[in-house]
DNA sequence: CTAAGATATGAAGAATTCTTCAGTTTAGGG
DNA sequence: CCCTAAACTGAAGAATTCTTCATATCTTAG
């Protein structure tokens, strides 16, 4: 479901000859380049337009104003991670939870590494209400396909899936935004995988239907 | 530690009079309902001031731009919650970890609701370049409580305390935001707190030093 | 090779925003 | 009550940013 931006978010056109693909690819390129080294406060079109080596009224060509070009590098990036997390989610379908939640974190931080200069620009402009609409359905889109891997879990069963992995995923992508923005490094990378996966294994367990009874078991010794 | 602003962000003047407190509170005030109804885009200062019934210049007698406005209005509220979690994490050394993993969810989730305007508002400005050195220093110190409570811990012992007090916070923080964001309904921040404090415990036992000899064993059996 | 459509240009007007400061008003100690 | 420091005012200049469009250049089907 790839979520056609709201009216006023939309594109002009969409580029027809090569020449002109190659320079929108100049153009989100330089949007990002820009967001890195000048912040959201100094963004703006003819920066961008420069950067990518082209006028300005060039982007104006495709998008009919600033926001509209922004929702649209957001957009491709989110669409990437959702692909990726479904294409893993369909892999682990039948499996134990353990492994399910090992793919997850592995998955959602592969994904984010990957272009990982992509990733911190665009956690400035997220905040923007125009794409308010677009994190919320591309979350709902990861959670369900999360919550239909769960729901074949062979370990596990839920009494609501949608809800676990609403938790899931919410932790993964909260704690990792706030590891890459404070700055990543190696270690605090592999840190942030171990404690993740421990977290969603822990979590994931417990969760379980068979689980909360011998929970409430020790609970009720204490 | 309150720590000081950088420079650039530091307010002119302090209010000497009470109504001069009182027009700064009213010019925080309508920063925020700004944010909220216009977003950060149209956050002017003409519209700031305009919002708190007073001339821009008065702002400009506290601070020397914006930028050290929007600073200070962040800085105050994260004070805000950084000190109720210290405040917590004080009252339940030497207990369980199940009870700290549940006031440490109950408390950030109160003290964020509890100005939940302000809460949403500041989301919209928090990823400034400016703020971050702001942002890390208050996950610090929150970190540290935590970490200090855990240690404390009369039924876990942790091999990395700075590590699982990091991870739990980050996955607090995070996934708040994320419901945050989207828009909290009540049933919402039900379900967020019983499933938050749901993974704080379960990642809280399994991350114990005890736990990690019968996880391996439960493993081997696999 | 050529015409039509696609693409690119960038100067410039409109609009918005930031910030200052000279002058006015107010508070409160003596 | 008076005086001084504090607080407040808001018009206006400087700076930045957005967006358009008339014009020029390129691509490619036929």
């Amino acid at each position: 479901m790839p979520l056609s931006p709201p009216d006023t978010l939309k594109p002009r056109k969409a580029p027809r000859q090569t020449r002109a693909a190659v320079t929108l690819d100049a153009i989100f390129e330089a949007t990002i380049q820009v967001l890195l080294s000048e912040g959201e406060r100094r963004l703006t079109t003819t920066r961008v337009a420069e950067r990518a080596g082209v006028s300005v009224g060039t982007m104006y060509q495709y998008y009919p104003h600033k926001q509209a070009l922004l929702y649209a590098v957001l957009q491709s990036h989110l669409t990437h991670i959702s692909a990726a997390i479904e294409a893993a989610c369909l892999t682990a379908r039948g499996q134990g939870v353990t492994h399910m939640g090992e793919l997850l974190v592995q998955t959602f931080l592969d994904t984010k590494i990957e272009r990982l200069d992509v990733t911190k620009a665009l956690y400035l402009i997220a905040e923007d209400l125009d794409t308010r609409s677009l994190l919320a359905a591309t979350t709902e889109r990861n959670v369900a396909a999360a919550a239909s891997m769960l729901a074949t879990a062979s370990d596990a069963r839920f009494e609501n899936v949608q809800a676990v992995a609403f938790t899931l995923f919410s932790a993964i992508a909260g704690s990792t935004r706030i590891v890459f923005e404070r700055g990543v490094s190696l270690p605090a990378l592999k840190e942030l995988r171990r404690e993740l996966t421990l977290m969603c294994r822990s979590y994931l367990l417990n969760a379980s239907l068979s689980a909360v009874a011998s929970a409430e078991r020790a609970h009720s010794v204490s």
